[in-house]
DNA sequence: GGTCCAGGTCGAATCGATTCGACCAAGATT
DNA sequence: AATCTTGGTCGAATCGATTCGACCTGGACC
């Protein structure tokens, strides 16, 4: 069933086959049905891989997460599923690949083989030797989250920077005057990951500004690590009446902590984060947090990836979003304790 | 920088390249070397669409999952996950297709562009379009669930039937009376949703069985769904003391729901599930499960795909697992009320 | 009536790999 | 000494599409 069998059974040219298929030059209607009717009986398709090798493009795009061994959180879930959403409008097919390592076989592949026209990247470090290895391939790829140069490589992302100081702000505008950061895990932030780095600064500045109290502390990405972390943080710093995050995935351990050392939210105890709106409107009790549009990211993404392949050489363009703190049920007047 | 250039810079000819890379006739050791050189220098990567073209297969799996418009859940998640990383494990590309209606170009695309050598499809419903689409192309495939013909296909699928059963047995062994099934949306079990309409088989029997008064409800696959679902059950069947639920998304709603109601869990009220171990283990309190081993049955999917590729012939192969139920802090003795 | 153009079609070249048959030289086998 | 391997290499065919140049026909135009 190569376009060869749908020109001999037309009786046609295979040329005149792909003509009224592509319309790229005219066809006369009646052979133009003729060959239709042939296809639908045959059921027949181009070969992609033919196709690819001919016109030099796969009209597919890759998409880099974090290796599978770590969950996604739900921020991350979003991207993806916006991203092969918006993909899949636009006719791409999306690849995943899974890579974190520095020589990751599957990463390689992507970039090198020509599998792609483009790759979507993900949880971009400050220093990302695959931001590099793209760069020197040429293969047009997008960012979700950006290096420590950010006028090297297109991207989204979100502003954790501002978005954590607005948390702080918010904070202090109800009377806190002790307020902790929970980061995301010491391993990522130590490898230079972006969005930990930008909140300590945001979180910084803030807490200066307002002459508060701080205490920044990192925590891995779960559960049960969150509870700990609580633990800790009001056995070392009894005085503290809020805290701030940007880690989605140890928020349920905040608060079973809290519940733990008897202290309700919002009456006792505010926090404020940063996380996906779908996440933080669903969590008990709902999240006052900056709600990340992912659904959107992960489209615009596929949005600059689809310009950037058309024309290679247009300037980079980067998008960074400062959603607003959507207040819920976490966050209230501070009550002094201890 | 194809074959060709790197044939020219090493003095030798297109196909003596290729045999040095494949190994698949003896080159000397020392041209091997040299076209060795040549391709680190350049960084050549054979062009993978030429590659799948020549040899008809591709080195890609597609993975059918369902639409991005709809969360997955963790289990679904767990799937995924487990898929993209065995296929990596077998340096196999991994393609995504969000896939669920009829005509869905993207699935179209997948299985009959010759795009992949192998599908894995997930959501399977008991008449599925999807199969019959698969089935007649000759894509080879392997679902993750089965259709109301099991035979016709290879599948690994988890046996909602025996685990609610299980489930139902365990409550009954601690006295309760009074139990109702919580199954997934009613469109999907109208849809004819295979584990939906399983689990309803298994907690008739079970029910029956131990003489016990069974009431069945769908949910939608939300936390908010889950928590009227609980206020309407309790509203009209006050007299229920425990649950048996296959749908993970809606069991934080009824947590939410028994809470507000005034019913303490495990103390008044007992919840015993079918989830995947991981989230299981992580939601408060720990739900009393049967653990579906959602990262192994990624990985079993894809070690059948890979035979069934290598050989279609090949009978096809069935895994059904019925993990034991592990016992969390969801299931107490029963507490008559009302 | 000759020229031009547009519609409609075909054949051949091309994309970048793999692979088969053929060839040659050197050593092994009888 | 003639024949047979075997290691090592090359040229050409092939996979299935797209696309360019060329060709034919018939109507419009001057």
């Amino acid at each position: 069933m190569n376009i060869g069998e749908i020109a001999k059974r037309a009786g046609v040219s295979r040329s005149t086959v792909s003509y009224a298929l592509t319309g790229k030059r005219p066809v006369s209607e009646e052979t133009r049905r003729r060959i239709q009717a042939v296809i639908d009986e045959l059921g027949y398709r181009p070969n992609a891989s033919a196709r690819a090798l001919k016109e030099g493009r796969t009209r597919t795009i890759g998409l880099v997460i974090p290796p599978a061994g770590q969950r996604l959180t739900d921020m991350q879930l979003g991207f993806v599923a916006s991203v092969v959403d918006a993909a899949a409008r636009a006719d791409l097919d999306v690849l995943l690949s899974p890579s974190g390592g520095e020589h990751d076989r599957s990463f390689e592949r992507v970039v090198s083989g020509r599998r792609v026209d483009g790759v979507i990247l993900m949880e971009i470090r400050l220093e990302d030797d695959r931001v590099a290895r793209l760069l020197d391939s040429g293969v047009p790829f997008v960012g979700i989250g950006h290096t420590r140069h950010p006028e090297e490589m297109s991207w989204v992302d979100v502003d954790y920077d501002t978005l954590i100081a607005k948390c702080v702000h918010h904070l202090a505008d109800l009377g806190h005057r002790h307020v902790a950061l929970v980061n995301r895990s010491a391993e990522l932030v130590a490898a230079g990951y972006g969005p930990g780095h930008r909140a300590q600064a945001g979180f910084d500045r803030a807490v200066a500004e307002r002459g508060l109290h701080g205490v920044r502390v990192c925590c891995a990405d779960d559960v049960q690590a969150g509870q700990t972390c609580l633990q800790q943080l009001l056995a070392a710093h009894p005085e503290l009446t809020a805290i701030a995050t940007i880690n989605e995935a140890a928020v349920a351990g905040l608060y079973r902590g809290l519940a733990e050392a008897g202290l309700s939210v919002p009456r006792d105890f505010s926090i404020a984060g940063v996380a996906a709106r779908h996440w933080a409107e669903s969590v008990h009790p709902p999240l006052t947090a900056a709600d990340v549009p992912a659904d959107e990211m992960g489209a615009r993404a596929v949005e600059l990836l689809i310009q950037r392949i058309a024309n290679p050489a247009t300037p980079h363009r980067h998008l960074l979003l400062a959603p607003p703190v959507s207040l819920r049920s976490t966050t209230g007047p501070a009550r002094p304790r201890a």
